[in-house]
DNA sequence: ATATTGGTATGACAAATGTCATCCGCACGA
DNA sequence: TCGTGCGGATGACATTTGTCATACCAATAT
């Protein structure tokens, strides 16, 4: 049997993709989280043999959470399943240690096929995803720019940034500013767009 | 048998959600679709006692599939199963003739007897969502306001705006005047994400 | 018959935003 | 040790955005 832990916030979701691996007989759940920061705890406990880790989760993205589990389980194989293909964040789980990549667009039967195959020490990757990641390349923001532009991304106006991040005023236009010329947008609206959509935030 | 409908775009969320219903001995998933536009040419071929729909759905929104299906297929019970509890989505939902509302953060178990809730004729809505659709009242926008808006949530500039909708620039200003007050937004982006947050845009 | 409301438009003005040049200090690789 | 890049800052400037008053017309509501 291979153990699996799942961790998706969505009830709904995590009992149904939960019933479906259940229909195969040599998959076992033996863990459901919702929150990113309880997976780790729950899998020390579990002993999953897989771990299927959404991102959009509260308390600590699946990236997040993937990165930790990897320091403290390494015997654990990652498989990330997420409603996104960035790039950004195929690039981000490769280098956490994640073995599998996942959208939730694929069909079902590719789930537990790609749990055997990672469980046999594959590496599973939608190849059209890897293609996109490798043809974006790198994330051209600092890592300044970054947290201006995720901030801007929520409606603050240039004076709230500057007091949520504690910066000058002047310096967080100068940031916006380079960063709306890096991703070739008009204003910092379509810059934040432009990044999320990357998985660049 | 219940004859249910599934109508739901993120594959590997729609064949989990049909492993669990189809573990239920009275439920039958007798159609699935992953588009809006798709809803009603299927209802016809299959003739679902109920259909689950998605809202967000590439073609056309799962609220839009629920008023043209209950249009063509009265009969049929309706229940929009989606990630976000908007109340503006429920609003508009239950003008459309549908009879359930459930939020995919909702426990699993909950999808089964909703199904079997509505199919003995009663509404099935979280009674949360019901509140919140309550106390925060009518859509406070006019069709016009809403539809700058609209365009400007995904980052366009006023004269792209005026472009987009035909209008002076001067016109697109005052619109976005009054919703941002409206809101009781600070500017344009907050306004957007407000009125985006409850159902509204 | 007469307000009122929504859609559209102008013009004027103030505030916010985006751009640019320039500067400082610090860390890090060559 | 010297350059380079990043984090941070200032000041000036042009442009965009937000606000407000005002106006006209069409459709409703009273």
């Amino acid at each position: 049997m291979i153990r699996v832990l799942l961790a998706e916030d969505q009830a709904m979701v995590r009992g149904a993709l939960g019933a479906l691996l259940s229909l195969e007989d040599d998959i076992e759940i033996v863990a459901e989280v919702a929150r990113g920061d309880a997976v780790v705890a729950a899998a020390q406990a579990a002993q999953p043999d897989v771990a299927l880790l959404d991102i959009e989760m509260p308390g600590a993205s699946g990236l997040d959470a993937a990165a930790e589990l990897h320091a403290h389980l390494p015997a654990c194989r990652i498989i990330i399943l997420t409603t996104f293909g960035r790039p950004g964040y195929l690039r981000r789980a490769m280098a956490s240690g994640v073995v599998g990549f996942l959208v939730k667009d694929a069909p079902a039967t590719q789930l537990a096929a790609a749990i055997r195959r990672v469980t046999a020490g594959e590496r599973v990757v939608d190849p059209a995803l890897a293609m996109a990641a490798l043809s974006e390349g790198e994330n051209p923001l600092t890592d300044r720019e970054r947290d201006v532009l995720a901030v801007a991304a929520r409606g603050a106006s240039i004076a709230e940034i500057a007091e949520t991040l504690v910066l000058s005023e002047g310096t967080v236009r100068n940031y916006l500013s380079v960063a709306i010329q890096k991703l070739g947008a008009q204003n910092r609206i379509e810059a934040a767009r432009i990044a999320e959509q990357k998985g660049w935030l």
